[in-house]
DNA sequence: ATTAAAATAACCTTGTTTGGGTGATACGTT
DNA sequence: AACGTATCACCCAAACAAGGTTATTTTAAT
């Protein structure tokens, strides 16, 4: 069977059991193959682009440059790679840095085997390969405050303010009068308890009103 | 074996066919229970408080009020059910006005039923059930244009003036000076070929570059 | 080591915007 | 009848935005 088709995997993982682990893993599974095994992204960097994986594993916390901030140094060294993150940490800061930063998946390590397997397979199917829980957070980073003080014109006019527009070109576009605009601004200050643009924006985006 | 301790589901979908597979799927799963079965939400919203089902299976093509706006009627007549999306359709604005509206999962039709078994389990634990293309385009809607034609701190400062703060309190919150910020916003402005705040907001998440 | 790109800053002008006070009218829903 | 919501009016002073031109200092790349 020729292993030119295979799926070549590098993985960056600073501990020794668990990167062997894996590499044990993917390399016996028919279809897989390892590209390459890293402990750092220091020692990935010199390599990498010569082993031109389809997809690379990378923890988290590595030590030397983290895991999250190698992400886009490795898009540039293999701009093609499909980045899985798996890690132990579940933070919402930084799965949505690693998101951000181009990850194309990102698994927790209870991970089981099969589904690290799978989960390679998907993202390169074109599928976005998270575990369950990460999900939900990605998922709830979408939703809003149910319970927001604002109206409905009040949040449509925050979210207006929010574009950077001025008050006029807002009355403009919503076919209504500046005066009627400063009115709604008025509320919404008072009832956030701001006395700015700046601090109603945040306000209202910390509280997922708008 | 008591069937009070099975996961009850409730479905909202107008194609008649579809509807009673999806009933008789959940119906003959050991461990699952249908609650409710309705062809819009208008005939659902009648009954479905009563039916008080763990999670609402929710087709978006309906006669009437369509899905995703039924998302937060469904949320006030039944808070604690999970909604997972359910649908043939793939457009990004549909999926985040879902996920938006309070839909924790969003399935495209072709899953198969042990999958939707597996999502309807997957979302009563805290997860977030999503076909794998769905997923690809949400983590997709978290990633910046690398392309960016504006430097670091150019982005940097457009970040700022996005959250609606003065040219003043973002050169003190940058420890530089105001003609400073002046001159990068004059050359941001140049670089998108825009000539106020709100068009350079625009261009930048049109674009991804902020 | 050199060069190019990026970040920094100064000085000028004009018109617009913002935040705050106070009050009033109209329209639904409860 | 009372309430929340959306609408509009008139007042004020201070701050802000956009545009022009030029120039120095860092920092990063070759």
């Amino acid at each position: 069977m020729s292993r030119d088709l295979d799926i070549s995997v590098c993985i960056i993982e600073d501990d020794e059991t668990i990167r062997e682990g894996y590499a044990y893993l993917i390399g016996q599974t028919p279809g897989y193959k390892i590209a390459g095994s890293y402990p750092s992204f220091e020692d990935a960097a010199k390599k990498i682009a010569q082993d031109d994986p389809d997809v690379i594993l990378l923890d988290v916390e590595l030590p030397g440059i983290s895991g999250i901030d190698a992400i886009p140094k490795l898009k540039k060294l293999v701009p093609d790679a499909f980045i899985l993150i798996l890690t132990v940490y579940e933070q919402e800061l930084l799965i949505f840095r690693a998101l951000g930063n181009g990850a194309s998946g990102y698994l927790t390590k209870n991970t089981s085997p099969e589904k690290i397997i799978s989960a390679i397979h998907e993202v390169m199917e074109g599928g976005g390969p998270m575990s369950a829980h990460i999900a939900r957070m990605v998922i709830h980073s979408f939703q809003r405050n149910e319970a927001s003080p604002l109206t409905r014109r009040e949040t449509e006019i925050l979210e207006q303010i929010a574009t950077g527009k001025s008050r006029k070109r807002i009355a403009q576009e919503l076919f209504i009068d500046l005066e009627t605009v400063k009115s709604h601004i008025k509320n919404i200050y008072h009832k956030l308890n701001v006395h700015s643009k700046a601090d109603a924006i945040k306000t209202a985006k910390d509280n997922k009103f708008i």
